[in-house]
DNA sequence: TTGAAAGCGCTAACAG
DNA sequence: CTGTTAGCGCTTTCAA
C-alpha cells in the first residue's frame, strides 16, 4: 500500500492545480485524492463516513487533507447531494433577547456537528417570514426552524414540500407541521392570575405591545383574561400599543392605565421590559410596589432579578428550547425516525418582590 | 418571434422534468429556457442582468419564470461563479443588543439586494471567530463583516486570501484589513471623564465586565483612565469581573466598589446594563443618584431614557453602523472601487439625570 | 472496500 | 443580443 508521497510530490500536486477563479490556491478534493493515492469518491467517503473506508485509507486521506489544509467546498457538495449543511432559522426579532438566547443555545447544541445556521429575522411579520423561508429554501437547507405555530399557507406549503425536518418553537400545538418545541403561552398568562389572586389583588390590569403581530403575547393575554374571569375578577383593564415593547412604552402605558383606572392594583406586562418601565414609573409617581401596585412581567430577562424591587415574572425556557431543538434536529438529521413530535418544556413563575 | 407556448406545452415542460432527488417538482433553468424559447444562458442573463437582453426576451423569460414559479438554485450559481449571494457576518454576541441592532440595520440596508447574511457568533473569542470565518469561507461569501479590529493572524490571512470586500466595524483603525466602519472607543471613554469633571466629580470609579476579551470595552477603559490623568484626577478605582455584563453583576460591583472606596462619587460602567444594576443598588443602599453618586453607562440601551433617574450614557451609532456597512458593501459589490475606507461615525454623550 | 463515470443546476467565456 | 460549450467541485450509483 503506497505511503503518502514525499514533499516534492506535494509541491507538484499544489502546482498542478491553478485556481485562477478563486484568488487563492485552494486545493480540491482531487488534489487530496492524488496525494493520498485514491479516488475522489474514496476521499469523499473517508471524510463523511469514515467507517466506510479502511483504516489505512482513512489515515492517508487524513494526512493528505492535513498537508494540503484542504477544506471541502460545501457548495459543490450541496449541489451534488441536493442537501446542504445549513439549517434555516426564522425568528421574529434579533433584538429581543428571548430568541437570541434560544439561538445561542441552539448554536451550542449544534456545535461540532458541521451544521451552520442561516438566521432570518421576520420582524413579527408572516409575509416576511414567507419571503425568508423562500430564500432559505434556495440553499437546500437540511432543516428549517420556525418561531410560533402560525404561518402563511405558502410558508407551510414550502416547508412541507421541502421534505426536511421542520421544527416550530416557542409555542405548543396539537398539529405541528412536523415537530414543535415550546410551552403553553396561554397557560403562562393564566398562572399570573393565580399568583395575583394569592397575593390578594382585586383589580387587574394588562399592558401589551405589538399585539397585532405578536401572537404569543396575544395567547398570554387570552390566558390572563380567561383565568381572570374564572377566578371571579372583573375583566382586566388594558393598555396596548403598536410599537415594539420598550421600557419607555411601559412607563407611558402604566401612567395612562392608572390615570384612567386608579383602582387597578395588579398589572401584568407581556414583557419584562415593559414591566421595567412600569417599575420606574411607579417610582416616579410614588406608587409603592407591591404595596399600592403589583407588577408582574414575562421573560425573566436578566435584569428582573436585579431590580428594586426585584421583578416577579414568568420564566420561559429560553435556552432549553434551543438546546432541545438542536437535539431533535441532530437526531432527525442523523436518520432517526421522528418519534415524539410535541415537546412541552413548561415555564415557571418566579415570585419576587414586585408582587 | 415565438410567443410563450400555450398551456399544453407548459404541461409537457413540467412533465419532462422529473425531480426525484428533491421531494418536489421544482423547475430548473432549462425548463424556463424551453418554455421561453431561449437558451439557459439567456435566462441566466435575463434574471441577473436584465438590461443585457432584449425587452422582448426579458418579458418572455419573466413570464415563463412566473408560470413555472421558478426559483434559481443559488448553490448551483455559486458553484459556477465561485461567489455566492451570501455575506458572512461575525459578531461577538447575539444577546448583546448592540450588535443585534447593527445586524438588523444591515439587514434592512441589504433588503431587496438578494444578499443573505450568514451570521456567526464568536462569543468574544478570536479562536471562535477564526473557526467561524473558516466555515463561512466554505460558502464562498461575497463579502465578510467582522467586529472589531483585532483578529487572529489566520483570520486575517483567510480574509485577505478570499479577495472579497472585508468590512470591520464598531472600532476605528488606521490600517483596516480593507474597510472599517465605527467610532473611537477610546474617545468614548475620554468624553465621560470630561462630563464627570463638568458635573464636579472628584473621585472616579470604573466598573467593567469581560475585559479580558472585550477589546472595545478595554479601549473605553483606557480612554477613561488616560483622560482622568490628564484632567488631574487620581487614578480611577476599579472593579472588574470575568462574566458577561449583567445588571446583577453591576449591582454587586457597585456594592463592592463603594465598600472599598466610599469616597468615590462618579462611576463609569462600560455597559448600560451594568449601570442599570448600579442604579438599583444605589436605590437599595439609599445612595442618592446623582447627589451622592453619579453613574454613567455606555450604549444608550433603550431603558436608559426610561430609568429613574434617567441614565447618562454614551450613545454609539448602533444602527448607523449597520446602515453604513450595508451601503459600503452594496457599492463595492456593485463593482465600484473602494474609495474611502475609514468611516468614523462618531458617538454622543447623552446627559441625563444620573450624573 | 474502492473506482469510474455521470451528473447536480448554473455561469462564463467565446463565437456568431 | 444570443447560443454553444465547458466546466464549477463534489456526491452517488453501479460495477469491480
Amino acid at each position: 500500500m503506497a505511503k503518502v508521497p514525499p514533499d516534492d510530490l506535494l509541491q507538484t500536486v499544489l502546482r498542478s492545480a491553478p485556481r485562477e477563479r478563486l484568488g487563492t490556491t485552494r486545493s480540491r478534493m482531487e488534489d487530496v485524492a492524488r496525494l493520498a493515492g485514491v479516488s475522489t469518491a474514496t476521499v469523499s467517503r473517508a471524510l463523511r463516513q469514515p467507517d466506510r473506508v479502511s483504516p489505512a485509507v482513512r489515515a492517508r486521506v487524513d494526512e493528505a487533507v492535513e498537508r494540503l489544509s484542504y477544506r471541502r467546498n460545501l457548495m459543490a457538495g450541496a449541489l451534488a447531494s441536493a442537501r446542504s449543511m445549513t439549517i434555516g432559522v426564522i425568528i421574529p426579532s434579533m433584538i429581543n433577547s428571548f430568541f437570541s438566547a434560544t439561538v445561542e443555545a441552539m448554536e451550542e447544541g449544534l456545535e461540532g456537528s458541521g451544521y451552520q445556521l442561516l438566521i432570518g429575522n421576520s420582524r413579527h411579520s408572516m409575509e416576511i417570514e414567507e419571503r425568508l423561508v423562500a430564500s432559505v429554501m434556495a440553499w437546500s437547507p437540511a432543516a428549517i426552524v420556525l418561531t410560533g405555530r402560525r404561518h402563511s399557507r405558502e410558508t407551510i406549503r414550502m416547508a412541507l414540500d421541502a421534505d426536511i425536518p421542520i421544527v416550530e418553537m416557542w409555542e405548543l400545538s396539537d398539529h405541528p407541521i412536523d415537530t414543535i418545541v415550546g410551552f403553553s403561552q396561554r397557560a403562562a398568562g393564566r398562572i399570573v392570575v393565580r399568583h395575583f389572586a394569592e397575593r390578594g389583588a382585586r383589580k387587574l390590569g394588562f399592558i401589551g405591545a405589538m399585539l397585532d403581530r405578536d401572537y404569543r403575547a396575544v395567547d398570554r393575554y387570552a390566558g390572563f383574561v380567561e383565568a381572570a374571569a374564572e377566578a371571579g375578577f372583573a375583566p382586566p383593564v388594558e393598555y396596548r400599543f403598536e410599537k415594539r415593547a420598550s421600557a419607555i412604552g411601559g412607563s407611558e402605558a402604566l401612567r395612562a392605565l392608572m390615570a384612567q383606572h386608579p383602582d387597578v392594583d395588579a398589572v401584568f406586562c407581556t414583557n419584562d421590559i415593559l414591566a421595567l418601565g412600569g417599575l420606574f414609573e411607579a417610582q416616579r409617581q410614588g406608587w409603592s410596589v407591591p404595596g399600592r401596585l403589583r407588577i408582574c412581567g414575562f421573560g425573566d430577562l436578566e435584569f428582573a432579578a436585579a431590580s428594586e424591587p426585584a421583578l416577579t415574572t414568568v420564566r420561559p425556557p429560553r435556552g432549553a428550547i434551543g438546546t432541545k431543538v438542536a437535539e431533535v434536529l441532530l437526531s432527525r438529521l442523523g436518520g432517526k425516525p421522528a418519534g415524539q413530535t410535541i415537546f412541552d418544556l413548561g415555564f415557571e413563575l418566579v415570585a419576587r418582590g414586585s408582587t
